[in-house]
DNA sequence: TTGACATAATACCAATTGGTTCTATATGAG
DNA sequence: CTCATATAGAACCAATTGGTATTATGTCAA
């Protein structure tokens, strides 16, 4: 599990690659699609959409001579979780501070 | 508001970086104590710590000849307010998926 | 079958990264 | 004051990264 936690945070650490996902977002795209938003090179958004992939941040579907990539949900579940960790503590954090303040009245 | 983001998911891309986070949510440390945990060098820990201060996943207090580091809400924030799109994203396809299931009936 | 086109794979490059060691600087304790 | 200690900073190194250009490979269409 903790893999696929690094795999899904080491791809969200580039701006190409989560602007990448907010396109996706809108729907699902060839790598021609995704190139054309971009301003570098085909050979490089490949290799973004590899490593989203490997972050399964998305999915592809080799479809004829083309390649469909959609969202995914586990990365980006996973990341979130760990996340969600943090939030927890800062709600306990928030709570333990009520409740001080209350008994100190 | 973007560069905040940027911030927050390059200091998360590392695990060791993620690791000190957890430590830190039991309480703060000095860069001594953090440095007890792992088994890299002090100059190392520094760095990190430094990156997650950037981040704004954490603050910095100098007490005396020491450095107090604290977990920071503001970049854990962003990063999950971030992700929290993608969240919306699921939710909306999942009612999507539903109304038109709903509506084939 | 042949040509055009979408993707894959490779080699290469400069910049960044995570780590090290070594050298300051500043502060608390005797 | 002096010494030990906590942190800061710089120089350096190997590995990774984001990018390029170039060369295959596979598939659709005429």
């Amino acid at each position: 599990m903790t893999p696929q936690v690094q795999g899904a945070f080491r791809a969200l650490a580039d701006p190409t690659r989560r602007a990448i996902l907010m396109h996706l977002s809108h729907g699902e795209m060839t790598i021609g699609d995704v190139v054309g938003k971009f301003d570098i090179t085909r050979a490089a958004v490949k290799k973004h959409l590899t490593i989203l992939e490997e972050g399964a941040l998305i999915s592809v579907e080799p479809r004829g001579r083309e390649r469909i990539n959609r969202l995914q949900p586990s990365g980006i579940r996973s990341a979130a979780q760990w996340i969600g960790f943090f939030d927890q503590f800062w709600d306990d954090k928030l709570a333990d501070l009520k409740s001080a303040v209350e008994s100190e009245r």
